[in-house]
DNA sequence: AGGATGCTAAACATCA
DNA sequence: GTGATGTTTAGCATCC
């Protein structure tokens, strides 16, 4: 194999081995993500190590590193939310990141995308010049830090510690038209939350409640074919608002740079009734930019002081932007190229690279960096 | 104490 | 008529 920027001496390969900027079998989910879009990968450059050779790297008999924690492992701090031995065991397994929470309230289980496909194609598909519309890689932005953590373990019977509109948030993000009728977010809030498949018939009153109720959803004309109710989206221009008390805390001083946005699209009405939808950017990448340490107070303000004092001990950026990362990984570089060239992913963030993760500091931001460079995602520094 | 927020319940209207 | 959906109001609890 030919030598790798780093290396210092010694047996070739494990020198190799260890100048890895990431995990190998990490290197290789990305080699192969690249050449499933078509391309080849030749270079790659993480954090000013380069890895030019793949070809030992792809070697599948090589697991040298298969005992490399996964991320959620690496920075997971509670062990009661790792997951079990027996967890799929491909990297792009979104599983460890619901066992971490990163993405509680987001999953995109096959079965969402299967439960969601319908709707998509309702809403999105039926644009009557699309020829072959382009999938829409969705990214949900979990939040930096979700809502108030519950003081024991959830459990299938124990209420979920969110309130009704960050389900309904998080039901509708999810969803690969950013748009759900109503009985889709029961369905979706069942699924990931047993609990309300034996709750009281209440919490759809309140589900309903909350979305005529709160601003931050709007109702969109009724796609076709779909009976009766509309569809719930996430108002756009409330959005990045929602994102930013999901995604901002108030937070001391050294700390108080980074955030973390990551955008993606939304689904709104057509121009002509019944036209279906056009699917729009939001969230341009200044649009975080401004009120750091300060969720908007109009919207969510009691959840932004959750959020604030869940943040200490919840997830830290770095592992969210792992979760996006694997989510791009999931879906591969090759759907995300297919976005309307507007609709970036952003994730903007500070400097404050290291952390102090035992045995992996900073491994999930620089994975998820290089991932997203390779999907043509723009990684760039927080405004300042 | 008071305001803001969220949850729950209920009543009512609309629509398929 | 029935059930699902959507709106509105009210009361209560919690938090700051």
């Amino acid at each position: 194999m030919a030598p790798m920027r780093g290396e210092r001496g010694g047996s070739p390969a494990r020198a190799a081995r260890a100048s890895l900027p990431l995990p190998r079998r990490l290197i290789r989910q990305i080699a192969r993500h690249v050449a499933s879009s078509g391309r080849s990968l030749r270079r790659l450059e993480v954090s000013g190590k380069v890895i030019d050779n793949f070809d030992d790297i792809d070697d599948p008999s090589d697991e040298s590193d298969m005992e490399t924690p996964q991320p959620a492992r690496v920075a997971c701090g509670n062990a009661g939310n790792l997951p079990p031995a027996d967890h799929d065991d491909d990297l792009t397994s979104l599983s460890w990141l619901q066992d971490r929470n990163l993405l509680r309230g987001i999953n995109l289980s096959k079965n969402d995308l299967e439960d969601t496909k319908t709707i998509t194609s309702q809403v999105v598909l039926k644009q009557p010049e699309a020829k072959t519309p382009p999938p829409v890689i969705r990214i949900p932005s979990p939040p930096r830090t979700p809502c108030k953590a519950p003081p024991s373990p959830p459990t299938a019977h124990t209420k979920p510690p969110y309130s009704f509109s960050c389900l309904i948030f998080m039901a509708i993000e999810a969803a690969p038209a950013r748009a759900l009728p109503v009985k889709e977010i029961y369905a979706w809030i069942i699924r990931h939350f047993p609990y309300f498949k034996h709750a009281p018939q209440g919490w759809k009153n309140s589900v309903r409640h909350n979305l005529s109720l709160n601003k931050c959803f709007h109702k969109v004309a009724a796609a076709p074919g779909l009976g009766k109710g509309s569809l719930w989206t996430v108002d756009p221009q409330h959005r990045s608002t929602l994102l930013q008390a999901f995604g901002r805390q108030p937070v001391p001083p050294a700390e108080a740079e980074c955030e973390q946005t990551v955008a993606g699209t939304v689904v709104v009405p057509g121009p002509e009734a019944g036209a279906g939808a056009v699917v729009v950017p939001v969230q341009e990448a200044g649009q975080t930019a401004g009120a750091k340490n300060a969720p908007d107070p109009q919207l969510f303000p009691h959840l932004a002081r959750r959020l604030a004092a869940d943040a200490r001990s919840e997830p830290s950026a770095d592992e969210y932007l792992a979760a996006a990362s694997v989510l791009a990984m999931k879906y591969g570089p090759a759907v995300l190229d297919q976005l309307p060239p507007a609709a970036h992913l952003v994730i903007s963030r500070c400097a404050r690279d290291e952390h102090s993760y035992s045995g992996g500091g900073g491994e999930e931001r620089r994975t998820a960096e290089a991932l997203l460079n390779l999907a043509g995602v723009r990684s760039e520094p927080a405004p300042s």
